[in-house]
DNA sequence: TCCTTTACTGACTGGTCGGTCAAATTATGA
DNA sequence: TCATAATTTGACCGACCAGTCAGTAAAGGA
């Protein structure tokens, strides 16, 4: 119930995406927050811990947005298009979010999965998820024929997911990706 | 001539690839470079400069690859296909230079262009000069009727440079981006 | 009322950060 | 050879870092 926690949270949230997790103190948060910094480990054990839950949340919601489109629409070619659009629309509509994703993936990405148990390889994992349901989605439209059968499905969802591009133009690339993916338009 | 100038830079590229701007010490690039750190200041005035060279040389020797490549090309087809090829080459092979774009860039582009004559904001023009560049190719493209008459190069461009992506199926995110930009396959 | 739980704070710690500087070392060339 | 210049070093600085902790204040329930 604690209001605070959530004010925690969105100062945070705001902090990362403009500066990034190493770019951002604590004690700037505590301050975005109007908060005393010894309050912050109050409600969370490690910076590392507050951003996870900042990360996965934005994930979440991510998931969230694009899957609820797209779950009662059986007719694959309106399937994809309402997935890239709703996809374009989180991008758009979120910034905060998308900013932080964008902006710690690199880092994110660039931790060995072997590391066991670290917050970054979890994070990754939790990454991974989403782009490989992202590629199980591009998969199924193959599968129905509506995908070109050259693309590769994996690689189509790595490319998607990294467009989380500041601002503009983001209808135009989801035209361009569009072309890319299907048989003929 | 200073071989000990070069041992910093590289090691400096090395460690910025890895762990970002942020999440590197000077103290860290000096033990890499088997130097200590004061020397590092000997040859140059900040870490923001140092950074800053690394960012411009990665760039420059991008674009040579690239547009070395095409410059004698005139037929379009040929053009934009092998530039995409040029590019996907570079990523691969020179893969600590495209980390280090990777990795820094959303934290570049997030930068002001009006911040007068800070560090980050020069490197966002040499960004955004790149990106211009691609841009002028693919509207040629376009011009000679060999890109789809649709495709926002803009766009485009800016899709295609955020391509540095940490390894695997880069030629099949090379094809579907083909298949996106251009008229018929 | 008093007591327990929850929320919050100030003061602090050990360590690291980017950066400086006087002095030492090494090369240069007259 | 000797002076001058280029290169390299260790010791140091103030600022800031993530994280801790003893203790205060405020609720809430019995």
């Amino acid at each position: 119930m604690s209001d605070t926690r959530e004010r925690i949270l969105e100062a945070a949230r705001n902090a990362f995406s403009e500066k990034g997790f190493d770019g951002v103190s604590v004690e700037e948060i505590a301050q975005r927050a109007g908060v005393r910094k010894a309050l912050i480990y109050y409600y969370f054990p490690s910076k590392e811990i507050l951003f996870e839950e900042i990360w996965n949340n934005a994930l979440e919601e991510l998931e969230k947005h694009i899957f609820r489109e797209i779950e009662n629409e059986n007719y694959y070619v309106k399937k994809i298009k309402r997935f890239l659009k709703a996809y374009i629309d989180f991008v758009t509509s979120r910034k905060i979010l998308s900013k932080v994703i964008e902006r710690e993936r690199p880092a994110v990405l660039n931790t060995s999965t072997e590391e066991s148990e670290t917050t970054w390889s979890r994070l990754k994992e939790r990454y991974d998820v989403f782009v490989d349901k992202v590629a199980k989605l591009i998969e199924e439209g193959k599968q129905n024929q509506i995908v070109h059968p050259d693309v590769d499905s994996k690689a189509a969802a790595k490319l998607i997911a990294q467009v989380m591009s500041g601002s503009s133009a983001t209808e135009a690339i989801q035209a361009l990706i569009l072309r890319g993916l299907m048989k003929e338009s």
